[in-house]
DNA sequence: GATGAATGAGGCTTCATTCAT
DNA sequence: GATGAATGAAGCCTCATTCAT
């Protein structure tokens, strides 16, 4: 049940085998993610494809539906993954550290898209055509600050937080992980998640 | 102590009034922190300044040297407060305490600066003339990392954390506030610096 | 008897001391002559001369003005030199060996207006202002091409050349000097017309 | 063995017909040679081409890269024909003959890029990318000073004159030509150097 | 006489995009 | 599927010029 929807095309752009198309997009995105969306330039892509500018818009309608496809198959994956847990009826404890779990993992196989949305959907939400950027916040700060809240109310997370706060809190200190995660690195995305859930939940000062 | 060094000038920069130049560099870091470095136009500085863009050029030298200036000045700031902290000879967990709440106070007077810092600096630092964020990054490594490494030995953190991922932690935990932080808002800076110290060194599940 | 008019003022620009005026239009023919005329920023003259760009506009309508004045004031001299030696009554070969004088000599005290003419005068005789520019290069080519044909019915010049090429290497010869004479340099102006006058008459080859 | 070295390129340039960009060029030295390379825009060029001024990037970098290449390729050719005849083993004052003649060819051959040659090489020198220049003019002054010398030594020139004059007199006398120079006049190129060494070597008063 | 600050036009360059081949 | 060449809009920056002080 994706939230959403890969916008309309204008020309019949079915024959560009999908294979290709995904791996162009892994280009792209690889590139948005370490330039930065606008100081990206078309030519960059290309080159780095192996081909000229212009070949590329035999795939793709713009430089910006690269961008839009590559955040939407992010977010699309991402919710399959997050809906999975969240429909699990697990305690709260347990949903948050899948949650968690679930979010290095999606930083392993997207890290690029992760790195992308970060950067870029602060002004991109202007746009209508990324409007569903919007709608998957709003879905995800119900999914966690509702984790949270339920929490508090079971006695397994302290009640003399600001809420928001500690959302907030929960929510960077995983993504922001994105900024310097790298693939193949030595700890798995497993690992990761493992730690950092030890200092969100627990704190980095030793229990008494 | 700056790491920083204001960039060498043929012509005489600046020697208009400095009052001129501090507003109007406001005026685009404001803009840059909301659309991002390459996404903003020098015409919608000059907008915002209420003049035209070539008459920016008359107090800079370029788009570039205003992040420069934005940049480097916010981090001479920084250090001069880090440095007193580091200079205070505290204990490693007063000192991570009082770094944390100096860096709050930093993201409130220099929030445009810092949301900038976090977006750009990484494409920044493959340039020459900006070279000094990567020097600053070194210093602060040491300084974070080194007081986590005495606190460990001290045993006021805990042993069994990867402690480069500690720091990562910690550091990203604080600096991504610039990101949704807003001036004058309902908490301080010292009250969020003690929100989010309490779920850094405590954790947010309830102690037994 | 001046062939060049210095164009009409708009402005009562009467009270900037002449001396001040001439420095400054030393000092601008001086740049012009090194960087051209286009490359040449009026700020750069203004640096040079120890004040603000806007500052000349108290002495000057426009950088083209600047330009004129400078170009007519050398004109206007030359042919103060040029008429003078044309109405002492001289023969043919005199003439021309007063003329190849005269000219060593303006180029000794206005190498700098020499040089502009000679590298900007091809552009400017398109503009309205500068067409005492075409009126000089006729009266110069009337004086000096007639004189060669006077030289040729009196047997004191070779009679096989063709003329106006003769006109123009003669011509050429002198004034080209221009780009490299440094005045106060080894050789005197009378000297240096001595050794140009003595190879275009008799050649750099032994006379047999 | 051309002096001039063609610039490294990071992008691929020229991959495209090397005929466009000759024609491209040959257009821009035409502009140049009437306007002044800084009097000259980009958008002039494109013009007289009959695109946009945009466009003329996709074969060159910049316009100074269109400078170079106009004036590099000159030199070079330029080169070619006087090592030839450098080479050849000829006596002083047969090579002056040769020299001159092959000066007017070339002139012939690049008018425009003579021209351009003689107004902005000055001021060009002074940049890196056209160091070649000052190469060029030093191997340029060997060859015809150390001919003339040869020539003095061997009593086939006169031995009463500054040889640097004499060097600087027959140089200018020779390239000041390209200034009025028109490719398909009345006289060839052949046929003006015929008269131009008659006049430099034997001069224009007749002989006893 | 000069400064400080700004204007406005225009210049060079980049870049997403198009399209005939 | 891709290339080569071009378009057109827009971006950064320069510079002659103006004018209140």
């Amino acid at each position: 049940m994706p939230t959403t929807k890969t916008s309309a095309k204008k020309k019949p752009q079915a024959p560009a085998s999908p294979e290709r198309r995904r791996e162009l997009l892994g280009i792209a995105a690889e590139v948005f993610a370490a330039q930065g969306y606008n100081a990206t330039t078309v030519r960059k892509i290309a080159d780095e494809a192996g081909m000229l500018a212009g070949s590329l818009y035999y795939h793709f309608d713009s430089k910006e539906s690269m961008l839009d496809e590559i955040l939407s198959t992010f977010l699309d994956e991402l919710w399959d993954g997050y809906d999975t847990v969240l429909a699990a009826g697990l305690g709260p404890r347990e949903t948050i550290e899948a949650l968690v779990t679930e979010s290095f993992r999606e930083i392993d196989r997207h890290r690029a898209a992760v790195a992308i949305y970060q950067k870029e959907s602060r002004h991109l939400v202007d746009q209508e055509r990324f409007h569903y950027l919007v709608d998957s916040q709003v879905r995800f700060e119900k999914a966690w600050l509702g984790t949270l809240e339920r929490g508090v109310a079971a006695g397994v997370f302290r009640a003399d937080l600001d809420l928001r706060l500690t959302y907030r809190f929960v929510r960077d200190t995983v993504w922001v992980a994105a900024s310097w995660y790298r693939p193949g690195g030595q700890h798995s995305p497993e690992e990761i998640a493992r730690q950092y859930l030890s200092m969100v939940l627990d704190g980095i000062a030793p229990r008494a």
